[in-house]
DNA sequence: GGTCGTATGATTGTCAACAATCCGAGGAGT
DNA sequence: ACTCCTCGGATTGTTGACAATCATACGACC
């Protein structure tokens, strides 16, 4: 009866924060490059500055925010070369994940909850509600990677698909609408599906190899995941320690 | 003449304090399971509990710490499950580092470095030192992911080798001391640094393939990443968010 | 006119004290 | 003997204030 009783209130304040911070770069409310004031940011979490500081560090060192000392935290800002290497890591990242998935008993329970988000997909599309249809696309590569139930994956993927929709809500403003038919996206994902019901690894990494370069074509047009060298990044202040 | 005259000082305390945590808990200074008392550690820092914290909340994002509310914060315990995780996503990060380099222009200078790390490894079997023989394996696993030019690639990388360093550490004592000839192991790395110098792709990765599953198997016996299912991984308070 | 020095304002970095919470020991009661 | 309650000690969580640093604007000087 009582099954999930989980643990009251085991989460910290920055890791609260955290999320909330998280949730507004990727939806777009902090765009790329903004300073983070942390008195205004404190004042509107209603919260001192210690927890709030802690909290961004926490997104620091994931990456989602860039320090410079003295000056201030910003969000970063991607450059073009960051496109192709979001996605390659992404490619990685979901890569390993089907391959556990599909090595893995519960194929049919796996492939039916990705079914789901492919349907609200083409639910979307038919209300012509594009931030709908993105949302369901995420929540079909985040299933995927929930699913392979590797806890590092997951924690990898995490700040991938931030970056993701950081990539998708800066660019969504530059071609009109839907530069190729979603129907092409939603095809690709029932593929995806249709070779993991099979079994068929092969052909479902390929898939899947092939879906994330499509991405990358559509979003930084002239490069290729499958092409010969990565686009450059430049490697300045990068607060990696 | 003044290539590389970096903004100074270009790295918070926060920043400072964290790696050292990290190389602390990567050596074993910290073994799994440390409850962090942060009086303590702020005095052996000589700062205040403030950055200190913000430190500690950057690993914990990371992963490397876990977090108890009022009740402190642990360095994690790594379960049989976790080496299978670790190297599988090991496996998945470095083949997609290899994929870029061997697709890169400079196949030559990287197998080069990789090179290097190889002759480290021979040197340090022949003085018997199987520290520094750990350290040079790594260290050839940080080159091929850092000539991958990637920076998520390296920030994941990062937290994986220092788990790899934990699993190595906590299972050193098991066995003797090389279950298995480092002869076989420096062949390993050696076959792949051919098989890059050859731009031979596909029979790279599949060395790097077994070559991460061999050490899986050295670690946990029993387990494999081509096997089926993954070891269950208990999913209790990760405080992911 | 242009460049350098200086003052100002605001922001971040750091600290020590206060409040809240939890664990364990001890004792009263059944 | 067992359970429950209470209290003390210790640790974490939070706060507001202080010190250090930097960007900007303004004025002096060449």
């Amino acid at each position: 009866m009582l099954a999930d009783i989980e643990p009251v209130n085991r989460e910290s304040t920055a890791a609260i924060i955290a999320r909330q911070l998280r949730d507004a770069i990727m939806t777009g409310s902090l765009p790329p490059g903004t300073q983070l004031g942390e008195t205004e940011l404190a004042a509107r979490f209603q919260v001192s500055r210690g927890p709030l500081r802690e909290a961004m560090q926490r997104l620091v060192s994931e990456g989602l925010l860039r320090s410079e000392r003295h000056r201030g935290l910003f969000v970063i800002d991607l450059e073009p070369g960051d496109v192709y290497d979001i996605y390659s890591a992404r490619s990685a990242v979901e890569r390993a994940a089907a391959t556990r998935v599909v090595r893995s008993g519960d194929r049919e329970r796996v492939a039916g909850i990705l079914d789901e988000a492919v349907e609200a997909m083409a639910h979307a599309d038919e209300q012509d509600d594009p931030t709908a249809l993105t949302e369901a696309d995420l929540r079909f590569h985040e299933a995927l990677i929930e699913a392979s139930g590797s806890r590092r994956l997951a924690r990898m993927a995490r700040t991938l698909l931030i970056e993701t929709r950081m990539c998708l809500s800066a660019l969504q403003n530059t071609y009109s609408k839907n530069y190729q038919g979603v129907d092409e996206r939603v095809t690709e994902h029932n593929k995806i599906i249709e070779a993991l019901r099979a079994g068929d690894e092969e052909s479902m990494l390929a898939l899947l190899e092939a879906h994330m370069d499509d991405a990358v074509q559509r979003l930084a047009p002239g490069t290729s995941l499958h092409s010969g060298a990565a686009p450059g990044l430049t490697r300045d202040g990068v607060d990696l320690a």
